[in-house]
DNA sequence: CCCGTTCGTGAACCACCGTTAACATCCCGG
DNA sequence: CCGGGATGTTAACGGTGGTTCACGAACGGG
């Protein structure tokens, strides 16, 4: 009971302090990298000391394993979720899927950031979840390129759907100088163009 | 005297030790973040003991920035020089560059990982002189960029670039998984497809 | 043959940082 | 009004890791 009603009171009156810092950390750790920012920083950066966070966090390593938990979780939903609503046209899958990916690297590039350069400093057991959501998502794409290039294989799809996350997530380095409709058409239009080269082997 | 003897002794006799130093660095940085990596580490990969990194190197650091140092000047040269060898045709030019850079990126993921991931393990300065060797970089990059699209701005071309960068350097997330030809030629045409897509404001 | 340089080792030093413990404060429900 | 949980604070502990030091061995040239 205690157990729920903490919970509900925490999540209920309290989308706060918890958000807060898991907000200001991954902003703190996609500038500096996730062990190089200390655990006094993070506090600092949301007006507490360091040893506070450990009221809301059971360690440095379960904020950022829960980060990256949560990235890969939104990355996976949303995008089968948009295929889902896309209908049967391969094409149509597609540019949803690079407009979302667009869209999600453009509001989060802190999350992007961290997402792929921390990954090796989370608990096996942890890295190992977010690895296998993060090649269910990567599947979502390879299903959808595969009807888009029906006569490539599997691997050859994975590969490019790599290629469009690098291609799209390159919004850390470019961001800001452009206004952000721009920047996304750009990507998108990018992005299409890329997926769909056709002289390949 | 002692000084330039030290020098040429060493890196006429010995391209080894201070070498093998760097590349097994480079290798470990990749893998798991310069700062999860120790001197010891280090050591061990090249059969010393950790102290004994500091008769070739100041400092872990000076050891990184090294690094980083001569990707950034492999890279700024190499393009220069390929751009200079292509002739007066835009799109020759920009072939060339990508060719460079994917033959880059596939021959070194290691360094191409360090490269974007622990610039900010640098100390100022140094940090710095890596960014403005990285800049002149992407103006060669926006310079042919700019022939190619001659009614985009020059800050439209370096979102173009940084993309095309971006996608590139996916090979440290697909390598190994495809034969090295058909990824270079498939990063290649994706490479070529997304910096010379038309449909853009 | 011996001196100095190079390269390496093992031990010790020291700073930093994640984590815990002990103690205050605020606030809400009974 | 009062007791307990949530939330913070400061101080301290302990491990890790970069760096230095004092010393040893290989080795090439005068």
């Amino acid at each position: 009971m205690t157990d729920a009603n903490t919970a509900l009171h925490a999540d209920a009156t309290r989308p706060s302090r918890r958000e807060q810092i898991l907000q200001a950390a991954a902003q703190l750790f996609a500038e500096r990298g996730s062990r190089a920012v200390g655990v006094d920083d993070v506090g600092a950066a949301v007006g507490v000391t360091g040893p506070a966070i450990y009221r809301h966090f059971a360690s440095k390593d379960a904020m950022l394993a829960e980060m990256l938990l949560r990235i890969s979780e939104r990355l996976l939903e949303g995008g089968t979720a948009r295929v889902a609503a896309a209908g049967d046209d391969p094409m149509a899958q597609l540019r949803t899927l690079i407009a979302f990916q667009v869209d999600f690297a453009l509001d989060n590039p802190a999350l992007i950031t961290v997402h792929d350069r921390d990954l090796g400093s989370l608990a096996d057991d942890d890295a190992a979840q977010v690895r296998r959501l993060q090649r269910r998502y990567v599947e979502v794409w390879v299903d959808v390129l595969g009807r888009v290039h029906p006569t490539s294989d599997a691997a050859t799809n994975r590969a490019r759907a790599h290629a469009v996350f690098g291609l799209v997530n390159s919004t850390p380095h470019s961001a800001g100088r452009l206004p952000r409709r721009r920047t996304a058409a750009l990507l998108a239009a990018m992005a299409e163009a890329a997926a769909t080269a056709w002289n390949v082997p």
